[in-house]
DNA sequence: ACGACATATAGAAAAATGTCAATGTATTTT
DNA sequence: AAAATACATTGACATTTTTCTATATGTCGT
């Protein structure tokens, strides 16, 4: 995956009110005047969070008569998380010759 | 962990550059002018992302002489990865009553 | 002690992000 | 059909982040 990719995917999770969307969204689906009620934004800035989480594949939407219903992606998640495993895993097989020796 | 907390430990993983960074870093322990060399920026901004990338835990430095040689944090990975678990896994015991019904 | 080198810090400019008020688009209710 | 409701979009503004140049700090080699 792209370095775009990679950093579009957590910027989910460096903005303080998205992770409060999503702790909130850890219960269950909700709908957006649900959320809304919970965290200190209008509607709009609500609105604005959500499609940057919907675009990291976090959250999903489900649009229901004039509801639309949010809950946290199972697919998504894991995919946070392999993509997290993979930034992180060492590489062993690389050898590393140390550098700057005096 | 609070949201803040929460939110700079991931904002390591959103910027193209520092995932760069990690990357390289998946090789083994390196000194700021050996990433240099591989990153495009000037030595100021390098070490501005080497700060965020310490304070978030995720990478440690550490000062020999003149070089500071910079590794991945197993630690501090591992609380990442423990942090995006408890964000992301669903909460069964709260029950969620269905909203915005028709 | 001095010059060269490695890195950090300060300050300013540019770019990106978060926020709101106003407005648009569906959909539902009456 | 009109009013109300739920949500998205637009545009403006403020804040934050990224980046640079210039400079400071600390270490090494001579």
């Amino acid at each position: 995956m792209d370095e775009k990719r990679i950093a579009a995917i957590f910027k989910a999770f460096c903005d303080e009110n998205r992770i409060r969307i999503i702790k909130l969204l850890r219960s269950g689906e909700k709908c957006a005047c649900k959320l809304l009620e919970e965290i200190n934004v209008t509607q709009p800035t609500l609105s604005h969070h959500m499609k940057i989480l919907c675009d990291a594949e976090i959250v999903v939407g489900r649009k229901e008569g004039k509801w639309t219903h949010y809950s946290i992606s199972e697919k998504g998640v894991e995919q946070a998380k392999e993509c997290l495993r993979q930034l992180t895993t060492l590489d062993v097989e690389s050898e590393n010759k140390p550098c700057c020796e005096k």
